[in-house]
DNA sequence: TCATAAATATACCGATCGGTATATAAAAAC
DNA sequence: GTTTTTATATACCGATCGGTATATTTATGA
Protein backbone atom coordinates (compact mmCIF):
# COMPACT_ATOMS: atom_id res chain seq x y z
CA UNK A 1 0.00 0.00 0.00
CA UNK A 2 1.68 3.35 -1.40
CA UNK A 3 1.01 6.52 0.46
CA UNK A 4 -2.02 7.52 -1.73
CA UNK A 5 -3.67 4.38 -0.85
CA UNK A 6 -2.60 4.72 2.58
CA UNK A 7 -4.55 8.33 2.84
CA UNK A 8 -7.07 7.19 0.87
CA UNK A 9 -8.14 4.43 3.38
CA UNK A 10 -7.03 7.41 5.82
CA UNK A 11 -9.59 9.91 4.64
CA UNK A 12 -12.50 7.07 4.32
CA UNK A 13 -11.30 5.97 8.21
CA UNK A 14 -11.76 9.54 9.43
CA UNK A 15 -14.92 10.88 7.21
CA UNK A 16 -16.72 7.65 7.76
CA UNK A 17 -18.38 7.93 11.10
CA UNK A 18 -19.43 11.66 9.77
CA UNK A 19 -21.22 10.45 7.17
CA UNK A 20 -23.17 8.05 9.06
CA UNK A 21 -24.23 10.42 11.52
CA UNK A 22 -24.85 13.66 9.24
CA UNK A 23 -25.93 12.15 5.80
CA UNK A 24 -24.57 12.46 2.70
CA UNK A 25 -26.05 15.92 2.13
CA UNK A 26 -25.30 16.92 5.73
CA UNK A 27 -21.34 16.44 5.29
CA UNK A 28 -19.67 19.26 4.03
CA UNK A 29 -16.05 19.53 2.40
CA UNK A 30 -14.96 21.76 5.80
CA UNK A 31 -16.37 18.56 7.39
CA UNK A 32 -14.14 16.35 5.70
CA UNK A 33 -11.69 18.59 6.21
CA UNK A 34 -12.00 18.83 9.86
CA UNK A 35 -11.93 15.10 10.02
CA UNK A 36 -9.02 14.49 8.42
CA UNK A 37 -6.70 17.31 9.09
CA UNK A 38 -6.01 17.37 5.52
CA UNK A 39 -7.39 20.10 3.01
CA UNK A 40 -9.16 20.04 0.13
CA UNK A 41 -6.61 19.39 -2.43
CA UNK A 42 -5.44 16.45 -0.84
CA UNK A 43 -8.98 14.96 -0.46
CA UNK A 44 -9.38 15.79 -4.07
CA UNK A 45 -6.08 14.44 -5.03
CA UNK A 46 -7.11 10.92 -3.64
CA UNK A 47 -10.99 11.24 -4.55
CA UNK A 48 -12.81 12.83 -8.03
CA UNK A 49 -15.14 14.62 -5.95
CA UNK A 50 -17.75 14.24 -2.78
CA UNK A 51 -19.51 11.20 -4.39
CA UNK A 52 -16.51 9.09 -4.62
CA UNK A 53 -15.93 9.37 -0.61
CA UNK A 54 -19.21 8.59 -0.17
CA UNK A 55 -19.49 5.79 -1.68
CA UNK A 56 -16.40 4.52 -0.10
CA UNK A 57 -17.34 5.42 3.35
CA UNK A 58 -20.69 3.41 3.18
CA UNK A 59 -18.54 0.42 2.29
CA UNK A 60 -16.23 0.66 5.09
CA UNK A 61 -19.21 0.97 7.52
CA UNK A 62 -21.50 -1.75 6.12
CA UNK A 63 -18.05 -3.76 5.93
CA UNK A 64 -17.18 -2.84 9.87
CA UNK A 65 -20.85 -4.46 10.32
CA UNK A 66 -20.56 -7.18 8.56
CA UNK A 67 -17.07 -7.80 9.94
CA UNK A 68 -18.67 -7.77 13.73
CA UNK A 69 -21.78 -10.08 12.62
CA UNK A 70 -19.22 -12.50 10.54
CA UNK A 71 -17.01 -12.88 13.60
CA UNK A 72 -19.49 -13.49 16.18
CA UNK A 73 -21.56 -16.27 14.03
CA UNK A 74 -18.19 -17.78 13.54
CA UNK A 75 -17.91 -18.51 17.04
CA UNK A 76 -21.47 -20.59 16.93
CA UNK A 77 -22.12 -23.75 15.50
CA UNK A 78 -25.82 -24.49 15.40
CA UNK A 79 -28.03 -22.07 12.49
CA UNK A 80 -30.13 -20.98 15.20
CA UNK A 81 -27.35 -19.74 17.42
CA UNK A 82 -25.75 -17.77 14.33
CA UNK A 83 -29.41 -16.18 13.77
CA UNK A 84 -29.25 -15.36 17.66
CA UNK A 85 -25.47 -13.49 16.82
CA UNK A 86 -27.96 -10.98 15.52
CA UNK A 87 -29.78 -10.36 19.07
CA UNK A 88 -26.70 -10.47 20.66
CA UNK A 89 -24.88 -8.03 18.41
CA UNK A 90 -27.33 -4.81 18.85
CA UNK A 91 -28.03 -6.04 22.13
CA UNK A 92 -24.69 -5.10 23.26
CA UNK A 93 -23.40 -3.26 20.18
CA UNK A 94 -21.72 -1.13 22.42
CA UNK A 95 -19.33 -3.56 23.17
CA UNK A 96 -18.63 -4.21 19.34
CA UNK A 97 -16.67 -1.29 17.23
CA UNK A 98 -20.16 -0.21 15.78
CA UNK A 99 -19.70 2.59 13.35
CA UNK A 100 -20.91 5.90 14.88
CA UNK A 101 -24.14 7.10 14.12
CA UNK A 102 -26.02 3.74 13.94
CA UNK A 103 -26.55 1.47 11.22
CA UNK A 104 -25.52 2.50 7.69
CA UNK A 105 -28.02 0.69 5.81
CA UNK A 106 -30.64 2.63 7.59
CA UNK A 107 -29.17 5.84 7.38
CA UNK A 108 -28.29 5.53 3.82
CA UNK A 109 -31.71 4.08 2.87
CA UNK A 110 -33.84 6.83 4.44
CA UNK A 111 -31.47 9.56 2.92
CA UNK A 112 -31.25 8.72 -0.37
CA UNK A 113 -34.20 6.89 -1.59
CA UNK A 114 -35.64 10.13 -2.88
CA UNK A 115 -32.64 11.91 -3.37
CA UNK A 116 -29.18 9.82 -4.30
CA UNK A 117 -29.59 6.87 -6.59
CA UNK A 118 -25.96 5.60 -6.09
CA UNK A 119 -26.30 5.42 -2.30
CA UNK A 120 -29.68 4.31 -2.58
CA UNK A 121 -28.61 1.14 -5.16
CA UNK A 122 -25.78 0.68 -2.33
CA UNK A 123 -28.44 0.48 0.42
CA UNK A 124 -30.53 -2.04 -1.81
CA UNK A 125 -27.52 -4.46 -2.36
CA UNK A 126 -26.81 -4.36 1.45
CA UNK A 127 -30.50 -5.52 2.48
CA UNK A 128 -30.63 -7.75 -0.57
CA UNK A 129 -27.20 -9.60 0.33
CA UNK A 130 -28.35 -9.13 4.10
CA UNK A 131 -31.64 -10.81 3.13
CA UNK A 132 -29.44 -13.92 1.20
CA UNK A 133 -27.52 -14.62 4.36
CA UNK A 134 -30.50 -15.22 6.96
CA UNK A 135 -32.57 -17.15 4.10
CA UNK A 136 -29.33 -19.50 3.22
CA UNK A 137 -28.77 -19.97 7.51
CA UNK A 138 -33.03 -20.69 7.65
CA UNK A 139 -32.76 -23.33 4.73
CA UNK A 140 -29.21 -24.90 6.06
CA UNK A 141 -31.19 -25.05 9.53
CA UNK A 142 -33.85 -26.50 8.07
CA UNK A 143 -31.75 -29.61 6.12
CA UNK A 144 -29.89 -29.89 9.23
CA UNK A 145 -32.98 -30.58 10.92
CA UNK A 146 -32.52 -27.70 13.12
CA UNK A 147 -36.18 -26.21 12.17
CA UNK A 148 -39.30 -26.42 11.17
CA UNK A 149 -39.77 -27.17 6.74
CA UNK A 150 -42.85 -25.17 6.66
CA UNK A 151 -40.93 -21.97 7.61
CA UNK A 152 -41.42 -19.31 5.46
CA UNK A 153 -37.45 -18.38 4.84
CA UNK A 154 -38.15 -15.21 3.30
CA UNK A 155 -40.66 -13.95 5.13
CA UNK A 156 -38.54 -14.23 8.52
CA UNK A 157 -35.77 -13.25 6.99
CA UNK A 158 -37.40 -9.78 5.89
CA UNK A 159 -39.45 -9.24 8.85
CA UNK A 160 -36.22 -9.88 11.14
CA UNK A 161 -34.42 -7.27 9.17
CA UNK A 162 -37.48 -5.19 9.36
CA UNK A 163 -37.88 -5.43 13.22
CA UNK A 164 -33.68 -5.54 13.88
CA UNK A 165 -33.62 -2.25 11.71
CA UNK A 166 -37.18 -0.64 13.49
CA UNK A 167 -35.61 -1.32 16.50
CA UNK A 168 -32.21 0.88 15.89
CA UNK A 169 -34.23 3.54 14.89
CA UNK A 170 -36.45 3.76 17.97
CA UNK A 171 -33.24 2.77 20.41
CA UNK A 172 -30.96 5.59 19.08
CA UNK A 173 -33.99 8.36 18.78
CA UNK A 174 -35.30 7.31 22.48
CA UNK A 175 -32.05 6.32 23.96
CA UNK A 176 -34.13 3.89 25.86
CA UNK A 177 -32.10 0.63 26.60
CA UNK A 178 -34.80 -0.87 27.47
CA UNK A 179 -36.83 -0.56 24.53
CA UNK A 180 -34.05 -2.22 22.76
CA UNK A 181 -33.66 -5.02 24.58
CA UNK A 182 -37.57 -5.57 24.88
CA UNK A 183 -37.66 -5.47 20.76
CA UNK A 184 -34.75 -7.16 20.32
CA UNK A 185 -36.61 -10.33 22.91
CA UNK A 186 -39.08 -10.56 20.09
CA UNK A 187 -36.73 -11.10 17.42
CA UNK A 188 -34.83 -13.61 19.70
CA UNK A 189 -38.70 -15.43 20.42
CA UNK A 190 -39.39 -15.08 16.73
CA UNK A 191 -36.09 -17.51 16.29
CA UNK A 192 -36.97 -20.00 18.88
CA UNK A 193 -39.85 -20.28 17.55
CA UNK A 194 -38.68 -21.39 13.48
CA UNK B 1 -58.59 32.42 9.04
CA UNK B 2 -56.94 35.48 7.80
CA UNK B 3 -54.83 35.49 5.09
CA UNK B 4 -51.90 35.29 6.78
CA UNK B 5 -53.23 32.41 8.11
CA UNK B 6 -54.43 30.75 5.02
CA UNK B 7 -51.07 31.66 3.58
CA UNK B 8 -49.43 29.67 6.45
CA UNK B 9 -51.20 26.98 6.00
CA UNK B 10 -50.59 26.61 2.19
CA UNK B 11 -46.69 26.93 3.05
CA UNK B 12 -46.86 23.65 4.57
CA UNK B 13 -49.25 22.39 2.92
CA UNK B 14 -46.62 22.60 -0.38
CA UNK B 15 -43.53 22.48 1.18
CA UNK B 16 -44.25 19.41 3.56
CA UNK B 17 -43.73 16.79 1.07
CA UNK B 18 -40.54 18.16 -0.34
CA UNK B 19 -38.82 18.12 3.43
CA UNK B 20 -40.27 14.49 3.62
CA UNK B 21 -38.69 13.38 0.42
CA UNK B 22 -35.10 15.46 0.82
CA UNK B 23 -35.06 15.89 4.58
CA UNK B 24 -34.48 19.30 6.88
CA UNK B 25 -30.84 20.17 5.23
CA UNK B 26 -31.75 18.97 1.85
CA UNK B 27 -34.89 21.23 1.71
CA UNK B 28 -33.41 24.47 0.71
CA UNK B 29 -35.30 27.88 0.41
CA UNK B 30 -35.41 27.73 -3.26
CA UNK B 31 -37.11 24.28 -3.06
CA UNK B 32 -39.41 26.22 -0.77
CA UNK B 33 -39.82 28.77 -3.41
CA UNK B 34 -40.26 26.22 -5.91
CA UNK B 35 -43.30 24.31 -4.34
CA UNK B 36 -45.43 27.55 -3.26
CA UNK B 37 -44.56 29.70 -5.73
CA UNK B 38 -44.32 32.56 -3.35
CA UNK B 39 -40.93 34.34 -2.82
CA UNK B 40 -38.72 34.41 0.34
CA UNK B 41 -39.92 37.51 1.78
CA UNK B 42 -43.25 36.61 1.57
CA UNK B 43 -42.06 32.53 3.22
CA UNK B 44 -40.49 34.72 5.83
CA UNK B 45 -43.19 37.34 6.45
CA UNK B 46 -45.26 34.48 7.75
CA UNK B 47 -42.20 31.87 9.75
CA UNK B 48 -39.65 33.18 11.56
CA UNK B 49 -36.71 30.61 10.19
CA UNK B 50 -36.66 27.50 8.02
CA UNK B 51 -36.92 25.91 11.36
CA UNK B 52 -40.34 26.79 11.91
CA UNK B 53 -41.41 26.07 8.53
CA UNK B 54 -39.47 22.27 8.66
CA UNK B 55 -40.90 21.87 11.89
CA UNK B 56 -44.81 22.88 11.33
CA UNK B 57 -44.16 20.54 7.96
CA UNK B 58 -43.46 17.96 10.52
CA UNK B 59 -46.59 17.96 12.53
CA UNK B 60 -48.88 18.54 9.25
CA UNK B 61 -47.10 15.34 7.68
CA UNK B 62 -47.72 13.23 11.16
CA UNK B 63 -50.87 14.63 11.41
CA UNK B 64 -51.89 13.15 7.53
CA UNK B 65 -50.81 9.78 8.80
CA UNK B 66 -52.57 10.07 12.23
CA UNK B 67 -55.97 11.11 10.73
CA UNK B 68 -55.84 7.97 8.58
CA UNK B 69 -55.14 5.76 11.03
CA UNK B 70 -57.87 7.25 13.45
CA UNK B 71 -60.60 7.60 10.30
CA UNK B 72 -60.15 3.61 9.63
CA UNK B 73 -59.79 2.70 13.40
CA UNK B 74 -63.55 4.68 14.38
CA UNK B 75 -64.62 1.94 11.16
CA UNK B 76 -63.93 -1.09 13.47
CA UNK B 77 -65.45 -2.38 16.68
CA UNK B 78 -62.99 -4.84 18.21
CA UNK B 79 -59.35 -4.06 19.33
CA UNK B 80 -57.94 -6.69 17.39
CA UNK B 81 -59.34 -5.52 14.25
CA UNK B 82 -58.60 -1.73 15.31
CA UNK B 83 -54.76 -3.11 15.90
CA UNK B 84 -54.70 -4.67 11.94
CA UNK B 85 -55.41 -1.21 10.77
CA UNK B 86 -52.15 -0.15 10.93
CA UNK B 87 -51.57 -3.91 8.41
CA UNK B 88 -54.06 -2.70 6.08
CA UNK B 89 -53.42 0.30 5.85
CA UNK B 90 -49.44 0.11 5.27
CA UNK B 91 -50.59 -2.88 3.23
CA UNK B 92 -52.94 -0.64 0.72
CA UNK B 93 -50.27 2.73 1.63
CA UNK B 94 -51.49 3.81 -1.79
CA UNK B 95 -55.42 4.05 -1.37
CA UNK B 96 -54.63 6.59 1.09
CA UNK B 97 -53.86 9.89 1.09
CA UNK B 98 -50.08 9.46 2.77
CA UNK B 99 -47.54 11.83 2.90
CA UNK B 100 -45.40 11.89 -0.20
CA UNK B 101 -41.83 10.49 1.01
CA UNK B 102 -42.71 7.72 3.45
CA UNK B 103 -43.28 7.93 7.22
CA UNK B 104 -42.03 11.36 8.90
CA UNK B 105 -41.26 9.89 11.85
CA UNK B 106 -38.56 7.38 10.89
CA UNK B 107 -37.35 10.07 8.36
CA UNK B 108 -37.16 12.58 10.70
CA UNK B 109 -35.76 10.66 13.64
CA UNK B 110 -32.93 8.83 11.15
CA UNK B 111 -32.02 12.81 10.04
CA UNK B 112 -32.40 14.47 13.27
CA UNK B 113 -31.24 12.19 15.88
CA UNK B 114 -27.34 13.74 15.20
CA UNK B 115 -28.18 16.65 13.87
CA UNK B 116 -31.39 18.63 14.85
CA UNK B 117 -32.65 18.46 18.19
CA UNK B 118 -36.09 20.49 17.90
CA UNK B 119 -37.08 18.06 15.32
CA UNK B 120 -35.67 15.03 16.93
CA UNK B 121 -38.05 15.84 19.82
CA UNK B 122 -40.76 15.74 18.14
CA UNK B 123 -40.26 12.23 16.68
CA UNK B 124 -39.38 11.01 20.23
CA UNK B 125 -42.60 12.31 21.34
CA UNK B 126 -44.91 10.97 17.85
CA UNK B 127 -42.80 7.57 18.89
CA UNK B 128 -44.27 7.30 22.66
CA UNK B 129 -47.78 8.78 21.45
CA UNK B 130 -47.92 5.51 19.04
CA UNK B 131 -46.58 3.40 21.74
CA UNK B 132 -49.55 4.83 23.96
CA UNK B 133 -52.17 3.90 21.52
CA UNK B 134 -51.35 1.13 20.90
CA UNK B 135 -50.65 -0.35 24.62
CA UNK B 136 -53.92 1.31 25.28
CA UNK B 137 -55.28 -0.67 23.19
CA UNK B 138 -54.22 -3.96 23.82
CA UNK B 139 -54.94 -3.25 27.66
CA UNK B 140 -58.50 -2.33 26.29
CA UNK B 141 -58.39 -6.06 24.59
CA UNK B 142 -57.42 -7.48 27.57
CA UNK B 143 -59.80 -5.82 29.91
CA UNK B 144 -62.48 -7.11 27.41
CA UNK B 145 -61.24 -10.85 27.58
CA UNK B 146 -60.10 -10.56 23.64
CA UNK B 147 -56.32 -10.42 24.39
CA UNK B 148 -54.41 -13.24 26.70
CA UNK B 149 -53.50 -11.24 30.38
CA UNK B 150 -49.98 -12.53 29.68
CA UNK B 151 -49.49 -10.25 27.16
CA UNK B 152 -46.08 -7.49 27.55
CA UNK B 153 -48.18 -4.75 26.08
CA UNK B 154 -44.85 -2.37 25.61
CA UNK B 155 -43.16 -4.73 24.06
CA UNK B 156 -45.89 -6.14 21.73
CA UNK B 157 -46.30 -2.05 21.02
CA UNK B 158 -42.68 -1.57 20.28
CA UNK B 159 -42.14 -4.48 18.27
CA UNK B 160 -45.02 -3.70 16.10
CA UNK B 161 -43.85 0.00 15.77
CA UNK B 162 -40.35 -1.42 14.80
CA UNK B 163 -41.45 -3.88 12.03
CA UNK B 164 -43.56 -1.51 10.57
CA UNK B 165 -40.96 1.34 10.33
CA UNK B 166 -38.44 -1.21 8.99
CA UNK B 167 -40.98 -2.22 6.88
CA UNK B 168 -41.78 1.21 5.19
CA UNK B 169 -38.05 1.41 4.41
CA UNK B 170 -37.33 -1.76 2.82
CA UNK B 171 -40.49 -1.42 0.61
CA UNK B 172 -39.83 1.90 -0.14
CA UNK B 173 -36.00 1.03 -0.98
CA UNK B 174 -35.98 -2.04 -2.73
CA UNK B 175 -39.62 -1.31 -4.49
CA UNK B 176 -40.99 -4.46 -3.99
CA UNK B 177 -44.58 -4.68 -2.70
CA UNK B 178 -44.60 -8.37 -2.26
CA UNK B 179 -41.49 -7.62 0.87
CA UNK B 180 -44.07 -4.70 2.10
CA UNK B 181 -46.50 -7.72 2.01
CA UNK B 182 -44.61 -10.51 3.76
CA UNK B 183 -43.65 -8.37 6.51
CA UNK B 184 -47.00 -7.05 7.42
CA UNK B 185 -48.08 -10.70 7.12
CA UNK B 186 -46.01 -10.98 10.33
CA UNK B 187 -47.24 -7.89 12.13
CA UNK B 188 -50.98 -9.32 11.27
CA UNK B 189 -50.16 -12.99 12.74
CA UNK B 190 -48.34 -11.52 15.76
CA UNK B 191 -52.01 -9.10 16.57
CA UNK B 192 -53.71 -12.17 15.84
CA UNK B 193 -51.59 -14.29 18.54
CA UNK B 194 -52.44 -11.97 20.98
C1' DT C 1 22.53 13.32 -5.27
C1' DC C 2 19.69 14.91 -8.35
C1' DA C 3 15.87 14.76 -11.52
C1' DT C 4 11.19 13.36 -11.77
C1' DA C 5 6.90 12.21 -10.33
C1' DA C 6 3.46 11.97 -6.87
C1' DA C 7 1.04 14.01 -3.07
C1' DT C 8 -0.51 17.91 -0.54
C1' DA C 9 -1.46 22.92 0.31
C1' DT C 10 -2.92 27.51 -1.16
C1' DA C 11 -5.83 30.52 -3.23
C1' DC C 12 -9.44 31.11 -5.82
C1' DC C 13 -13.96 30.14 -8.80
C1' DG C 14 -19.11 30.78 -9.55
C1' DA C 15 -23.21 29.16 -7.37
C1' DT C 16 -26.09 28.63 -3.71
C1' DC C 17 -26.89 28.77 1.13
C1' DG C 18 -30.13 31.00 4.93
C1' DG C 19 -31.56 35.37 6.04
C1' DT C 20 -32.93 40.52 5.86
C1' DA C 21 -33.87 45.58 4.78
C1' DT C 22 -36.70 47.92 2.09
C1' DA C 23 -39.97 48.86 -1.45
C1' DT C 24 -44.43 47.73 -3.41
C1' DA C 25 -48.95 45.84 -3.49
C1' DA C 26 -53.09 44.21 -1.37
C1' DA C 27 -56.47 44.02 2.58
C1' DA C 28 -58.73 45.88 6.40
C1' DA C 29 -60.39 49.65 9.16
C1' DC C 30 -62.59 53.80 9.38
C1' DG D 1 -62.82 56.47 -0.55
C1' DT D 2 -59.02 57.26 2.07
C1' DT D 3 -55.88 55.87 5.51
C1' DT D 4 -53.49 52.47 7.86
C1' DT D 5 -52.05 48.08 8.51
C1' DT D 6 -50.75 43.71 6.67
C1' DA D 7 -48.81 40.84 3.27
C1' DT D 8 -45.79 40.02 -0.59
C1' DA D 9 -41.92 41.07 -3.80
C1' DT D 10 -37.35 42.85 -4.92
C1' DA D 11 -32.75 43.30 -4.22
C1' DC D 12 -29.20 42.48 -1.57
C1' DC D 13 -26.07 40.59 2.52
C1' DG D 14 -22.04 37.69 4.18
C1' DA D 15 -21.07 32.86 4.57
C1' DT D 16 -20.60 28.52 2.84
C1' DC D 17 -21.28 25.24 -0.75
C1' DG D 18 -18.64 21.78 -4.06
C1' DG D 19 -14.95 22.03 -7.01
C1' DT D 20 -10.40 23.40 -9.42
C1' DA D 21 -5.97 25.52 -11.18
C1' DT D 22 -1.71 26.14 -9.61
C1' DA D 23 2.03 26.34 -6.41
C1' DT D 24 4.67 23.88 -3.04
C1' DT D 25 6.20 20.12 -0.64
C1' DT D 26 7.31 15.26 -0.17
C1' DA D 27 8.51 10.80 -1.77
C1' DT D 28 10.70 7.89 -5.38
C1' DG D 29 13.97 6.02 -8.88
C1' DA D 30 18.11 6.51 -11.47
Amino acid sequence: MNKAEKTKQFIVEMTAPVFNEKGYIGTSLNDMTNATGLTKGSIYGNFANKDEVALACFDYNLKKVGSIIRQEMDKKDTCRDKLLVYVHVYENFLKHPFPAGGCPILNTAIEADDTHPLLKQKAVDAILTWKGIITGLIEKGIAAGEFSEEVNTEQVALTMIATIEGCIMIAKLTGKMNYRNSIMQSVEKMINEL
